[in-house]
DNA sequence: TTTTTTTTGAAGATATTTCTTCACTCCACA
DNA sequence: TGTGGAGTGAAGAAATATCTTCAAAAAAAA
């Protein structure tokens, strides 16, 4: 009847390069809050998914089912051992994966880092920094040392599509003062400098400092000595069983601030985002509306 | 409408002594296997308590629902909110900033996507990934995207101290075939690669495979067509409160990847880490301390 | 571009579930 | 041993859910 050992969550996964584009819509809400999403009725199921009855219907039967009510049966029975499970373990994270793997040891100490992160960051900081980098007035420069400037490129990529006047100064480049020539009083000057910190970065912040320009750096628990020319300072919890430090709440922050900074702007941004939004559309990953 | 506070369970034992002898047995059951057994249909129900569906319908009008869905749909949500992570529940991460504030909101859907994504992540697919890179006789190519190429820069940043024989393939540029000329069988071609999926990068892929080589592609949840050429498969989900798709999960396996890469290559890979300290010391690019 | 194939959801047909009615059973009490 | 009220479930009515069909829309191919 059913293979007893697979649940459906792989099952989809499975089948998940199969699936046709309202499928896989499906198939991700179902998989997002598991399995409960699948519990109700095939007409709310098919709501939720934004997708209509009949695909629901084809995409059990594509998966092996005879019809809705023996997916959910199925559904149900997993859940009651998923409850009814005395180990139902929580300590690990890829479920998959040994209790000492790498993947469960180092996701613990990210999860970790971001807690921490978190807790002692200001919300001022957060919301004033955002403010500063929202202001059309304001020119904004992004600068990242070796290992920084790959996130440095990902925030100017996002900056850049979000408003104007955005550069990015790249690392290794000997124009720096070219470029520091440009910034204005009152301009925005990003800074990336995680341990070890790096001496022209230093320099970098010291030149701009003077010029006027305000300064936001990222950078990590120790925090670089560029802090003492920075007006907000974002830093991060970077250790992690590894050789290597993490970036990962370096990128959490980012990527926060851009969210933050697109909604602030957003009456500027409205015409940059639509074009954006035309782009999404050619990836016909999802409709337009509901 | 319903009591937000008061759980089915809790308002049954409320009640259980204005119930009658079927309602009791009824209740029985659907206490024992709490909530599960409560979630079939009425009929269901019935049968396996032993009692007939009126008596069903009798029991959750009592209770002081309207009717069997909407007792079934409370329950729905009770079981929603007992299966969802405890830890990705948290109240608030930046305690110092307001509940809905965009940092909170943020790192929640971010934590779900970190759980979400190694809840799914296959152990093997993970080492096999990892073995491969490790190879140092497989020479190792790096491409990304438009977005990703961010992420495919900082992989390459690490790989390239780790190991020889890494090579990143600039996305903009026009010269991958000559790159595809030197890729033979059996080397590594690393790909990343999320919505909105690159035509290009497709192409390379097809490529690659018809050369011999391994695949290994980063992508998001929907999978980037490039999957049906990739030999491993790491996929993120990357949905977040935002406009734009989240690289954090992405970034968390690199960073494992790495890490254990690193831990494979020790013996090799020593030598080549003084020697870079070296060239840093001698450099002065750094600061010694701190 | 145009043509062909695939995918999709509206609408209706069918099946199932849920609810209501009502006759029967059980038990307390006279 | 009767009597009445509460409890129960069989059976059918009403409401929903599920499935199928088919034409339009979208994607892929030519």
């Amino acid at each position: 009847m059913t293979a007893p050992s697979e649940t459906i969550a792989e099952r989809l996964y499975r089948y998940f390069d199969a699936l046709t584009r309202a499928e896989r819509q499906l198939a991700d809400l179902i998989l997002e809050n598991y399995p409960v999403s699948g519990l109700g009725s095939i007409t709310t199921v098919a709501e939720n998914a934004g997708v209509s009855t009949p695909t629901v219907a084809r995409m059990v039967q594509k998966l092996g089912y005879t019809g809705f009510p023996e997916f959910q049966a199925e559904l149900r029975r997993e859940l009651e051992a998923k409850i009814s499970d005395p180990i139902a373990k929580r300590d690990s994270w890829a479920e998959k994966a040994p209790d000492g793997h790498i993947l469960n040891r180092f996701t613990d100490a990210v999860i970790g880092n971001i807690r921490q992160s978190l807790a002692q960051l200001e919300t001022e900081t957060f919301d004033q920094s955002c403010r500063l980098l929202a202001a059309p007035q304001r020119a904004v420069y992004i600068v990242g040392g070796r290992i920084t400037r790959a996130l440095a490129d990902y925030f100017f990529l996002h900056m850049q599509v979000i408003r104007s006047g955005v550069t990015h100064i790249q690392s290794n480049s000997n124009t720096w003062p070219h470029y520091l020539l440009d910034v204005r009083e009152g301009d925005v000057l990003v800074i990336f400098d995680v341990r070890r910190y790096e001496n022209s970065t230093l320099k970098l912040a010291e030149m701009g400092a003077r010029q006027g320009a305000k300064i936001i750096l990222f950078t990590d628990q120790w925090r670089s000595p560029v802090s003492k020319y920075a007006d907000h300072c974002l830093s991060s919890r970077i250790i992690v069983p590894s050789a290597w430090d993490s970036s990962v709440v370096t990128l959490l922050f980012l990527e926060t601030v851009i969210a933050a900074v697109q909604e602030l702007m957003w009456d500027e941004t409205r015409l940059r985002m639509e074009a954006l939004e035309d782009m999404f559309d050619q990836t016909r990953m999802f409709r337009k509306f509901t």
